[in-house]
DNA sequence: GCCCAGGGCTATA
DNA sequence: TATAGCCATGGG
Protein backbone atom coordinates (compact mmCIF):
# COMPACT_ATOMS: atom_id res chain seq x y z
CA UNK A 1 0.00 0.00 0.00
CA UNK A 2 1.59 3.17 -1.46
CA UNK A 3 -0.37 6.64 -0.29
CA UNK A 4 0.75 10.43 -0.12
CA UNK A 5 -0.45 13.28 2.08
CA UNK A 6 -0.09 16.77 3.23
CA UNK A 7 0.50 18.46 6.31
CA UNK A 8 0.35 21.99 7.03
CA UNK A 9 2.42 23.64 9.43
CA UNK A 10 3.82 27.03 10.39
CA UNK A 11 6.80 27.87 12.43
CA UNK A 12 8.28 24.48 12.05
CA UNK A 13 11.86 23.62 10.73
CA UNK A 14 12.13 19.59 10.09
CA UNK A 15 15.97 19.52 9.63
CA UNK A 16 16.59 21.77 12.93
CA UNK A 17 14.50 19.41 14.69
CA UNK A 18 15.64 16.44 13.31
CA UNK A 19 19.50 17.22 13.98
CA UNK A 20 18.81 18.76 17.56
CA UNK A 21 20.34 16.12 19.28
CA UNK A 22 17.43 15.29 21.23
CA UNK A 23 17.90 12.09 22.74
CA UNK A 24 14.25 10.16 21.98
CA UNK A 25 15.69 8.63 18.88
CA UNK A 26 18.60 8.93 15.77
CA UNK A 27 17.82 11.46 13.42
CA UNK A 28 15.59 9.43 10.82
CA UNK A 29 17.62 8.22 7.70
CA UNK A 30 17.89 10.78 4.77
CA UNK A 31 17.83 10.42 0.93
CA UNK A 32 16.48 12.69 -1.97
CA UNK A 33 12.80 11.16 -1.36
CA UNK A 34 13.43 13.14 2.62
CA UNK A 35 13.42 11.57 6.01
CA UNK A 36 12.28 7.62 6.13
CA UNK A 37 11.44 5.79 9.52
CA UNK A 38 9.76 2.55 10.26
CA UNK A 39 6.86 3.56 12.45
CA UNK A 40 4.00 1.04 14.10
CA UNK A 41 1.04 2.35 13.67
CA UNK A 42 -2.23 0.22 15.42
CA UNK A 43 1.10 -2.25 16.04
CA UNK A 44 1.42 -2.66 12.35
CA UNK A 45 5.01 -1.56 10.13
CA UNK A 46 4.68 1.41 7.86
CA UNK A 47 7.30 3.20 6.67
CA UNK A 48 6.90 6.66 6.45
CA UNK A 49 8.69 9.39 4.25
CA UNK A 50 8.52 12.91 4.99
CA UNK A 51 9.67 16.12 3.11
CA UNK A 52 9.29 19.96 4.11
CA UNK A 53 8.63 22.42 1.52
CA UNK A 54 7.98 25.78 3.24
CA UNK A 55 4.62 25.56 5.27
CA UNK A 56 3.85 22.26 4.48
CA UNK A 57 4.86 18.74 4.79
CA UNK A 58 4.81 16.27 2.14
CA UNK A 59 4.01 12.79 3.61
CA UNK A 60 4.52 9.45 2.10
CA UNK A 61 3.60 6.24 3.57
CA UNK A 62 4.30 2.77 2.48
CA UNK A 63 2.66 -0.33 4.35
CA UNK A 64 1.84 -3.92 3.64
CA UNK A 65 -1.75 -3.83 5.53
CA UNK A 66 -3.59 -0.72 5.41
CA UNK A 67 -3.57 1.89 7.53
CA UNK A 68 -5.59 5.01 7.46
CA UNK A 69 -3.91 8.24 6.90
CA UNK A 70 -5.62 9.92 9.48
CA UNK A 71 -3.55 7.69 12.80
CA UNK A 72 -0.21 8.09 10.54
CA UNK A 73 -0.88 11.98 10.63
CA UNK A 74 -1.70 11.95 14.74
CA UNK A 75 1.38 10.03 15.06
CA UNK A 76 3.55 12.87 13.10
CA UNK A 77 1.60 15.46 14.83
CA UNK A 78 3.17 13.67 18.12
CA UNK A 79 6.03 13.20 17.35
CA UNK A 80 7.39 16.44 16.28
CA UNK A 81 4.71 18.42 18.43
CA UNK A 82 3.26 20.12 16.16
CA UNK A 83 -0.18 21.25 17.57
CA UNK A 84 2.28 23.51 20.17
CA UNK A 85 1.81 26.98 19.83
CA UNK A 86 5.55 28.45 19.28
CA UNK A 87 4.28 32.01 19.31
CA UNK A 88 3.41 31.61 23.04
CA UNK A 89 6.59 30.65 23.41
CA UNK A 90 8.44 33.40 21.50
CA UNK A 91 6.17 35.36 23.34
CA UNK A 92 7.48 34.30 26.49
CA UNK A 93 11.31 34.65 25.50
CA UNK A 94 10.87 38.04 23.96
CA UNK A 95 9.20 39.01 27.68
CA UNK A 96 12.51 38.08 29.35
CA UNK A 97 15.10 40.09 27.84
CA UNK A 98 18.00 38.18 28.70
CA UNK A 99 16.12 34.86 26.17
CA UNK A 100 15.51 37.58 23.07
CA UNK A 101 18.63 36.71 20.84
CA UNK A 102 17.78 32.78 21.07
CA UNK A 103 14.65 33.39 19.47
CA UNK A 104 15.98 33.66 15.98
CA UNK A 105 18.47 31.68 16.37
CA UNK A 106 16.33 28.36 16.60
CA UNK A 107 13.02 29.31 14.78
CA UNK A 108 11.08 25.78 14.18
CA UNK A 109 12.70 23.98 16.63
CA UNK A 110 9.94 21.81 18.31
CA UNK A 111 10.44 18.78 20.39
CA UNK A 112 11.45 15.38 18.51
CA UNK A 113 9.05 12.70 20.87
CA UNK A 114 9.83 9.74 21.22
CA UNK A 115 8.26 7.03 18.49
CA UNK A 116 9.33 4.09 21.21
CA UNK A 117 9.55 4.85 25.04
CA UNK A 118 11.86 2.29 25.48
CA UNK A 119 14.34 3.51 22.52
CA UNK A 120 13.92 7.14 24.17
CA UNK A 121 14.70 5.55 27.49
CA UNK A 122 18.22 3.46 26.26
CA UNK A 123 18.92 6.46 24.26
CA UNK A 124 19.37 8.68 27.24
CA UNK A 125 21.12 6.55 29.01
CA UNK A 126 23.99 6.19 26.12
CA UNK A 127 24.00 9.47 25.72
CA UNK A 128 25.42 9.92 29.02
CA UNK A 129 29.50 11.46 28.71
CA UNK A 130 29.19 10.25 24.60
CA UNK A 131 29.03 12.58 21.97
CA UNK A 132 25.53 12.69 19.49
CA UNK A 133 27.54 11.14 16.68
CA UNK A 134 28.68 8.32 18.74
CA UNK A 135 25.14 7.71 20.46
CA UNK A 136 22.71 8.02 17.58
CA UNK A 137 25.47 5.17 15.78
CA UNK A 138 24.66 2.88 18.18
CA UNK A 139 21.18 2.88 18.41
CA UNK A 140 21.28 2.44 14.50
CA UNK A 141 23.89 -0.93 15.47
CA UNK A 142 21.79 -1.68 18.34
CA UNK A 143 17.99 -2.06 15.84
CA UNK A 144 20.20 -3.35 13.16
CA UNK A 145 21.33 -6.17 15.36
CA UNK A 146 18.28 -6.62 18.16
CA UNK A 147 15.48 -5.29 16.52
CA UNK A 148 12.77 -6.85 14.17
CA UNK A 149 13.45 -6.16 10.41
CA UNK A 150 10.62 -4.76 7.57
CA UNK A 151 11.22 -4.90 4.20
CA UNK A 152 9.95 -1.51 2.01
CA UNK A 153 11.35 -0.11 -1.35
CA UNK A 154 13.63 1.99 0.39
CA UNK A 155 15.40 -1.21 1.70
CA UNK A 156 15.24 -2.39 5.40
CA UNK A 157 13.98 -0.82 8.40
CA UNK A 158 14.42 -2.27 11.84
CA UNK A 159 12.43 -1.32 15.03
CA UNK A 160 13.73 -1.04 18.53
CA UNK A 161 13.70 -4.60 20.11
CA UNK A 162 11.47 -5.06 22.56
CA UNK A 163 13.03 -4.44 26.64
CA UNK A 164 12.64 -8.27 27.07
CA UNK A 165 15.08 -8.69 24.35
CA UNK A 166 17.73 -6.73 26.04
CA UNK A 167 16.92 -7.66 29.25
CA UNK A 168 17.93 -11.73 27.89
CA UNK A 169 21.12 -10.61 27.10
CA UNK A 170 23.48 -11.93 30.09
CA UNK A 171 25.45 -8.98 31.21
CA UNK A 172 28.86 -9.88 29.87
CA UNK A 173 27.53 -10.37 26.39
CA UNK A 174 30.06 -8.79 24.20
CA UNK A 175 26.94 -7.87 21.26
CA UNK A 176 25.51 -4.52 23.28
CA UNK A 177 28.60 -3.53 24.00
CA UNK A 178 30.02 -3.43 20.06
CA UNK A 179 27.36 -1.86 18.92
CA UNK A 180 29.35 1.28 20.64
CA UNK A 181 27.18 2.22 23.72
CA UNK A 182 30.78 0.77 25.71
CA UNK A 183 30.70 0.29 29.47
CA UNK A 184 26.98 1.64 29.53
CA UNK A 185 25.76 -2.10 28.54
CA UNK A 186 25.26 -3.38 31.72
CA UNK A 187 23.21 0.24 32.96
CA UNK A 188 21.02 -0.98 29.40
CA UNK A 189 20.72 -4.58 30.29
CA UNK A 190 19.57 -4.04 33.80
CA UNK A 191 17.11 -1.28 32.98
CA UNK A 192 15.89 -3.10 30.69
CA UNK A 193 15.38 -6.24 33.05
CA UNK A 194 13.31 -3.65 35.32
CA UNK A 195 11.33 -2.30 32.31
CA UNK A 196 9.78 -6.07 31.66
CA UNK A 197 8.37 -5.27 35.19
CA UNK A 198 7.18 -1.66 35.30
CA UNK A 199 4.87 0.28 32.25
CA UNK A 200 7.05 2.89 31.10
CA UNK A 201 3.52 4.46 30.17
CA UNK A 202 2.77 4.28 34.00
CA UNK A 203 5.27 6.02 34.93
CA UNK A 204 4.40 8.79 32.01
CA UNK A 205 1.33 9.37 33.25
CA UNK A 206 2.55 10.28 36.71
CA UNK A 207 3.02 13.81 38.10
CA UNK A 208 6.98 15.39 37.54
CA UNK A 209 8.65 14.65 41.02
CA UNK A 210 7.14 10.90 41.31
CA UNK A 211 8.01 10.09 37.84
CA UNK A 212 11.36 11.56 38.39
CA UNK A 213 12.30 9.65 41.57
CA UNK A 214 11.35 6.17 40.37
CA UNK A 215 13.33 6.75 37.28
CA UNK A 216 16.29 7.57 39.64
CA UNK A 217 16.05 4.19 40.36
CA UNK A 218 17.15 2.78 37.29
CA UNK A 219 21.04 2.17 36.62
CA UNK A 220 22.50 4.65 34.27
CA UNK A 221 19.68 6.94 35.26
CA UNK A 222 20.76 10.18 36.93
CA UNK A 223 19.54 14.10 37.20
CA UNK A 224 20.05 14.80 33.78
CA UNK A 225 19.40 11.27 31.95
CA UNK A 226 15.73 11.16 33.75
CA UNK A 227 14.91 15.03 32.66
CA UNK A 228 15.79 13.53 29.03
CA UNK A 229 13.40 11.02 29.08
CA UNK A 230 10.69 13.22 31.22
CA UNK A 231 10.78 16.17 28.36
CA UNK A 232 11.66 13.88 25.16
CA UNK A 233 10.09 10.51 26.03
CA UNK A 234 7.05 11.86 28.25
CA UNK A 235 6.77 15.06 27.14
CA UNK A 236 6.84 16.81 30.50
CA UNK A 237 7.22 20.42 29.74
CA UNK A 238 8.98 21.85 32.66
CA UNK A 239 11.33 19.53 33.01
CA UNK A 240 14.81 20.89 32.74
CA UNK A 241 17.54 18.43 31.15
CA UNK A 242 20.87 19.96 32.65
CA UNK A 243 24.18 19.50 30.87
CA UNK A 244 27.28 21.17 30.26
CA UNK A 245 26.29 23.24 27.72
CA UNK A 246 23.07 24.26 29.58
CA UNK A 247 25.58 25.07 32.41
CA UNK A 248 27.51 27.16 30.17
CA UNK A 249 24.78 28.95 28.69
CA UNK A 250 23.27 30.01 31.68
CA UNK A 251 26.36 31.16 33.17
CA UNK A 252 27.11 33.25 30.66
CA UNK A 253 23.07 34.82 30.10
CA UNK A 254 23.13 35.66 33.57
CA UNK A 255 26.20 35.64 34.69
CA UNK A 256 26.10 33.96 38.21
CA UNK A 257 27.26 31.02 39.64
CA UNK A 258 24.79 28.77 40.18
CA UNK A 259 25.52 24.91 41.23
CA UNK A 260 22.88 22.44 39.59
CA UNK A 261 20.19 22.74 42.35
CA UNK A 262 19.76 26.27 42.57
CA UNK A 263 19.98 26.05 38.55
CA UNK A 264 17.06 23.41 38.78
CA UNK A 265 15.08 25.46 40.88
CA UNK A 266 15.21 28.47 38.88
CA UNK A 267 14.56 27.24 35.70
CA UNK A 268 11.50 25.63 37.03
CA UNK A 269 10.24 28.62 39.13
CA UNK A 270 11.18 31.17 36.41
CA UNK A 271 10.43 29.37 33.43
CA UNK A 272 7.59 26.78 34.28
CA UNK A 273 5.82 25.46 31.47
CA UNK A 274 8.30 26.64 29.26
CA UNK A 275 11.35 25.22 30.61
CA UNK A 276 11.70 22.26 28.45
CA UNK A 277 11.65 23.88 25.32
CA UNK A 278 13.61 26.86 26.84
CA UNK A 279 16.33 24.08 27.49
CA UNK A 280 15.95 23.18 23.84
CA UNK A 281 16.30 26.79 22.27
CA UNK A 282 18.94 27.15 24.75
CA UNK A 283 21.26 23.87 24.15
CA UNK A 284 21.04 24.71 20.78
CA UNK A 285 22.15 28.54 20.90
CA UNK A 286 24.87 27.36 22.64
CA UNK A 287 25.99 24.42 20.94
CA UNK A 288 25.84 26.12 17.51
CA UNK A 289 26.71 29.68 18.25
CA UNK A 290 29.80 28.71 20.04
CA UNK A 291 29.07 30.15 23.09
CA UNK A 292 31.61 29.89 26.22
C1' DG B 1 49.02 10.99 21.77
C1' DC B 2 45.77 14.07 24.17
C1' DC B 3 41.28 15.77 25.22
C1' DC B 4 36.43 15.78 25.05
C1' DA B 5 31.75 14.03 24.52
C1' DG B 6 23.88 16.38 26.00
C1' DG B 7 27.03 12.02 33.08
C1' DG B 8 26.54 8.35 36.40
C1' DC B 9 28.55 5.30 39.85
C1' DT B 10 31.38 4.50 43.68
C1' DA B 11 34.39 5.40 47.42
C1' DT B 12 35.90 8.66 50.77
C1' DA B 13 35.68 12.53 54.25
C1' DT C 1 26.07 16.36 51.58
C1' DA C 2 30.15 17.23 48.65
C1' DT C 3 34.00 16.17 45.78
C1' DA C 4 37.41 12.95 43.06
C1' DG C 5 38.45 9.35 40.14
C1' DC C 6 36.89 6.10 37.08
C1' DC C 7 34.51 4.49 33.07
C1' DA C 8 34.61 2.73 26.73
C1' DT C 9 35.54 4.63 22.65
C1' DG C 10 35.24 7.53 18.33
C1' DG C 11 36.36 12.17 16.74
C1' DG C 12 38.79 16.61 16.70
Amino acid sequence: MFREFVIKVNEFNLELTMYSGQTSQPPWSMSDEGYSELLMVNERPALVTIKQLEGELQVKLEAPEKIPSSHVKKKIDHIFDLNFDLEDLYDFLYSHPPLRPVIDYSRGLRLFLAKDLFECVVSSIASANCSIKRWTRAIDHIKESFGRGYSFSQGRFYNFPFPQILANLGLKDPRLRSSGVGYRDKYIIETARKITRISLKKIGKLDYDSALNLLLEFPGIGPKVADCILLYGFRKLDAFPLDLWIRKIMRHIYNIKFDDRQLRDFAREEFGEYAGYIQLYLFNYARRAGIV
